[in-house]
RNA sequence: GGCCCAGUGGCUCAGUUGGUUAGAGCGCCGCCCUGUCACGGCGGAGGUCACGGGUUCGAGUCCCGUCUGGGUCGCCA
């Protein structure tokens, strides 16, 4: 309610002549996204954006506030760095004084943080820029922020307790919400397993069931198949969802084929218990009611089934069905958040395009002390001690503790590939650092603006950032990037090939 | 790079099976009212229907291409 001062003017001036804007002026605007982002400083004047603007202000000066009182040190690392590849794609910087060398813009400040470590900086922090010339997503920028830390003389627990309570501070400060601790801990292989996803939303239930045992010797040539060709074929019960019509499950079919998977089986229980199965005629009776009991199915639910000879594309196919199934339902509350820590990540992936392992978190992650001897004789099975920390279903951040041994890091870049020669080319200075001494250490970086998206329960990231490029990487504002003059790139020494329009 | 959705006055939208001069609300401009506060009354301006082709006697509506914005898969150690 307006009106409860009212004043009376002795005089009036204007110190501003306005012109009227394009949109309105308001909460829950209705405006095209395009439009408003045109005209972003009209936008920020709206009151859910200088809500969101005013909530990352007080979570960064909580963080800050927090880590400073914990010891931490906030050290500034440089913008213009080395280019380091084994990771995202580098934004590039062409040096005028050294004609033909670029900087690159840092992915994030890994290897700076880990030298900081050297140095006996023992506990530092930065909100720090980042930069990733990748694609966008609605979670997903060209420079984002991280809030980035590092500790010396430390293991994964003393990482988890001192995040907890910077977590169960910024939470109660910022939003007013409690968060339990300890938070849960998962592993990778059980979360997998469970949820079809390393980063699995805790709010609701439709886990994954493996049914490989009972269909490996069946009629239906999908599933024998992948599971000869050693696979595996899982499932999830959609409960209550059995009357979906024809029309939504061909829609859910499409949907996991945009995942790779060949189709999806389903299995429903009709009210009177009979079934209503896209691969009945492959199966004895029998197995379909062991299906159904492994499955935990019951009048009215609908089974979803995935095959595939790697267990892989099933964990993803039945991680994403699951959750795109939950949102149908609309059974997400998003003023709950259930936190969980995903832990013993594997240390190396297969890549197959270039046939060898590669880092699955980044080539300095120390493997587990059980696994190490694994290393020669099994990589893929080898754990790392690497931990994210996530809430409802996003990665909200990750770390882990750093190799500070010479012959476990040798043995690092040897199982993936990278020679004595490139890695001291790649990351020569870092390993020169450790051969004076280097205390072992672990860290952990927020991506700060998928945290602020959850705690404002935004559905863009562009709502949670001042200035946001959209999907091409561009800004519509300030329309950056754009052609420069001529003499600016004859300083540069280059030359362009390609002419833009 | 692939797939999906959207594009009609400043903003948000409607526009029937293709059929006269493309409508509404809000905003804007002018006049009136002046204890109003989502004010009210009267009048008015404002649209190459994103762009380019095609089909047709006739296209906002159907087809193809392009552009712009969004979502997503790939990608994001």
């Amino acid at each position: 309610m307006t009106g409860d001062i009212e004043i009376t003017a002795k005089s009036l001036r204007i110190l501003s002549e306005a012109e009227t804007p394009p949109f309105p002026i308001e909460a829950n605007s209705k405006t095209k996204e395009e439009i408003r982002l045109k005209h972003r400083y009209l936008d920020l004047r709206r009151p859910d954006l200088q809500k969101n603007i005013m909530l990352r202000s007080k979570v960064t000066s909580s963080i800050r506030q927090f880590l400073t009182e914990e010891g931490f040190l906030e050290i500034e690392t440089p913008i213009l760095c080395k280019s380091t590849p084994e990771g995202a794609r580098d934004y590039l910087v062409p040096s005028r004084i050294h004609p033909g060398n670029f900087y690159a813009l840092p992915q994030s400040p890994q290897i700076y943080k880990q030298l900081l470590m050297c140095s006996g900086y023992d506990r530092y922090f930065q909100i720090a820029k980042c930069f990733r010339d990748e694609d966008l997503r609605a979670d997903r920028q060209p420079e984002f922020t991280q809030v980035d830390m590092e500790l010396s003389f430390v293991d994964i627990d003393d990482v988890i307790d001192v995040n907890e309570r910077l977590l169960a501070k910024v939470f109660r400060e910022a939003i007013g919400v409690e968060i339990p601790l300890p938070i849960q801990r998962m592993t990778w292989k059980e979360a997998m397993e469970r949820f079809g996803s390393d980063k699995p939303d805790l709010r609701f239930g439709m886990e994954l069931k493996e049914i490989t045992d009972i269909v490996k010797d069946s009629e239906f040539a999908v599933f024998r198949n992948a599971v000869s060709e050693g696979g595996s074929v899982r499932g999830i019960n959609a409960d209550g969802m059995g009357a979906m019509p024809r029309k939504k499950i061909d829609a859910l079919v499409d949907f996991v084929k945009g995942y790779g998977a060949k189709g999806l089986a389903y299995l429903a229980i009709n009210e009177d218990g009979n079934y209503k199965c896209s691969f009945a005629k492959f199966m004895k009776p029998e197995e379909l009611d062991r299906i159904v009991e492994r499955m935990e199915g019951k009048p009215g639910d609908m089974l979803f089934f995935a095959a595939d000879s790697k267990s892989k594309l099933v964990f993803d196919v039945l991680g994403a069905l699951r959750c795109h199934l939950a949102e149908e339902k609309g059974i997400l509350d998003a003023a709950e958040y259930r936190f969980v820590w995903i832990t013993e990540f594997p240390l190396l992936e297969w890549n197959d395009e270039e046939n060898r392992y590669t880092a699955m978190h980044h080539p300095f992650t120390m493997p587990m002390e059980e696994d190490i001897s694994l290393l020669d004789t099994d990589p893929g099975a080898v754990r790392a001690k690497a931990y994210d920390i996530v809430l409802n279903g996003t990665e909200l951040g990750g770390g882990s503790v750093r190799i500070h041994q010479n012959d476990i890091q040798k043995k690092m870049f040897e199982v993936i590939g990278i020679s004595e020669e490139d890695a001291e080319d790649k990351f020569g200075f870092l390993l020169n650092a450790f051969k004076y001494g280097v205390p072992p250490h672990a860290g952990l970086a927020y991506g700060l603006d998928r945290l602020l998206m959850l705690m404002c329960r935004a559905e863009s990231i562009r709502d949670v950032m001042a200035f946001p490029k959209v999907k091409d990487a561009s800004c519509l504002m300030s329309e950056a990037p754009n052609v420069v003059d001529k003499k600016q790139l004859e300083e540069l020494g280059i030359e362009i090939s390609k002419q833009p329009e």
